[in-house]
DNA sequence: TTGAAAGCGCTAACAC
DNA sequence: GTGTTAGCGCTTTCAA
């Protein structure tokens, strides 16, 4: 059968450039600039003559310039490449990644740019995909303090723009989220119904895997500035009603799944059954918070008040008091900072506002002489 | 404050690359293969001689080899393509898309290749973005016949794998799964429950926008081989039992989301109230008529059975009675088969397998003289 | 409206 | 272990 190229040649076998600009414009005894001209400058040229060079382009099988040479010559791929920390696959499972995807991709959708999902698993120790990545900017996506993959993007001479964290790095821009004031606003919701006896689960603080309660120097030792800047909103929060940060226990969680924040609920209350409220520092982990209560017997909020972090959909859905954050926007924004630059050169930081949303799985502390070895 | 150049530069104005491998090499009075090597091929040239052609590059901000030229000379990108007939945002929401990029994406990962997600939604009649994609091939999920973005694809001289749709496009690799199978399966059910008044809500068949019950002669002129699949299974199936498809009422929804498809089963159950079953050829669809029956205060399946198809997690959740198919599974293999063709040159074809899911939506049909007119 | 010349920055034979 | 040579395929002044 013959193909398109006339050429006998099936399609999966197509591995060399059957034609290139120069053979075509050899072919038809026109310079180079010409045919050139006929796929990027149709004004500067006959319609005859561009007629029939693309008529000898679709004879000869050429399949129009190649993009990589023509990248090669104007400096410019088109895209953007996003960086995202865990494994590429993790990015589709993660309700609130989800969300920064889309926004992300509906930026670069409407300046004509591609996405590029760089593959760069904390397992990867090989930043060639950073190196090898063919394109115009950089979007990173919440990656810890000191993070390799992210070194590596610095290095490439091109624009870049933060995600969420790290937070401070000098000269570039980034996008984040109030998640201080966030949960200073759900520490006042809390307070004001009664709780003080309050108990923590949160995510993953450092990269080595690690699950159980978190002293302060872990705290402060936290590479994962979001998760700091949470815990510190709590704090800041708790301590005008005098409640002491030292008394308030947090367990930490490597994994961000339901399961690791059913078991996180229910190790903490282990240890401190005299707990009134478990706040999450995700959704996800308070999904899990919720679902560990329902196995128990325990009536939320009437014996636990649980609340979260992200306002992702399900969670919502659910009823789950949350921060509700901005995801899409967030992924918007990044996108816009990184493709509508223009000559800008001081670096730009854009923070968008949290809000609380006051579900049904937050309620009256109950009274104090109850503790849950007695429920 | 001076950058990592040490020029006073603030990275947001790194724009220009500041040095290239020739100029790094003319400094260090060596030839450009040797720093080539110290970037490509450590084991060509001495421990020292490599250490001071890193140290010279950190020196003058030399960023490593440009990944486009280097894309130039060797000519592989180290990316695949991924084209998607909708926005690229709405990949991102359609959770039986998310399960297949899930999928994708770790053949890309474990093969170290991006991902490049190519903005080619319907509303850019504008083929660049295809042209000017710097990748090693293509995935193409799911996009209709006659897809003028899949047509540019098909230009370029690059290995190509469709996943889903259209069908048999000669010489391009496809992996797909059962849906005609599938679909069999699930009218045996449906026949062995006793139910003979089947209706069905489909998906979009073609790409002009249209909402409403479909003919046969709407059904073969379908764009969408996998919702023609899905509807010949059902009919197959349904005629062993001796029911004419001509009396099947089928309606269509343009949106893919359970909004439409409430409002689909709401459409066509007052078209024709003697239906026991609503047959949809998605989850999505099917998670909407399961809304729709519980606003109605319908009972599910006393006073009318329901079925999805996919098998995603939600419809999973939900209990409906569907169609499972291993959409993360599908992606992996799309990738495999770009990745992994070694010298193969006649295409493959791979067909996954579908697997009914007896849920709680699909019970016996009422009895015939019950009509929803009566409910 | 068309063409000639000059690279974009790099890698891979091959020779030394 | 290191250098020379020859492009990869294209765009873009600039001149005709």
């Amino acid at each position: 059968m013959l193909n398109r190229y006339g050429q006998g040649m099936t399609r999966s076998s197509r591995v060399r450039r059957p034609a290139t600009l120069a053979s075509l414009a050899a072919e038809l005894g026109v310079s180079r600039t010409t045919v050139s001209n006929a796929y990027n400058r149709p004004d500067q040229l006959s319609v005859q003559l561009r007629t029939r060079v693309l008529e000898a382009a679709r004879r000869l099988g050429y399949p129009g310039p190649d993009p990589v040479a023509r990248s090669l010559r104007t400096r410019r791929a088109r895209a953007v490449g996003l960086l995202l920390t865990e494994e590429l696959s993790f990015a589709f499972r993660d309700p609130a990644a989800l969300g920064f995807l889309e926004g992300l991709a509906q930026a670069c959708e409407s300046a004509g740019q591609g996405l590029l999902l760089i593959p760069a698993s904390a397992r990867h120790a090989d930043m060639a995909a950073v190196h090898q990545a063919s394109v115009d900017g950089f979007v990173v996506y919440s990656v810890p303090e000191g993070d390799p993959h992210f070194a590596a993007v610095l290095q490439r001479p091109l624009p870049t723009v933060v995600a969420d964290q790290p937070m401070n790095t000098p000269g570039v821009d980034r996008v984040g989220v109030d998640d201080r004031g966030g949960m200073r606003a759900l520490a006042d919701h809390l307070l004001a119904l009664g709780h003080r006896r309050i108990g923590v689960v949160c995510m993953r603080l450092r990269n080595s895997r690690f699950d159980g309660l978190v002293d302060i120097e872990r705290q402060h030792g936290a590479v994962f500035a979001v998760q700091r800047e949470r815990l510190a909103g709590l704090r800041d929060g708790l301590a005008e009603a005098g409640v002491d940060w030292a008394d308030v226990p947090v367990m930490e969680r490597f994994e961000h799944t339901e399961e690791a924040g059913a078991s996180a609920a229910g190790e903490l209350l282990s240890h401190h059954p005299e707990l009134t409220a478990v706040v999450c520092t995700s959704d996800v982990l308070a999904l899990g918070a919720l679902r560990l209560a329902a196995e128990r017997g325990w009536a939320v909020p009437g014996d636990l008040t649980v609340t979260g972090f992200d306002g992702i959909p399900e969670a919502i859905r659910a009823g789950l008091t949350t921060i509700r954050q901005p995801v899409r926007a967030k992924g918007r924004t990044a996108g816009e900072l990184l493709l509508d630059r223009g000559e800008r050169t001081e670096p730009r930081s854009v923070e968008l506002p949290t809000e609380l949303v006051t579900g049904s799985t937050s309620g009256p502390a109950r009274s104090a002489d109850r503790w849950f070895s007695g429920l």
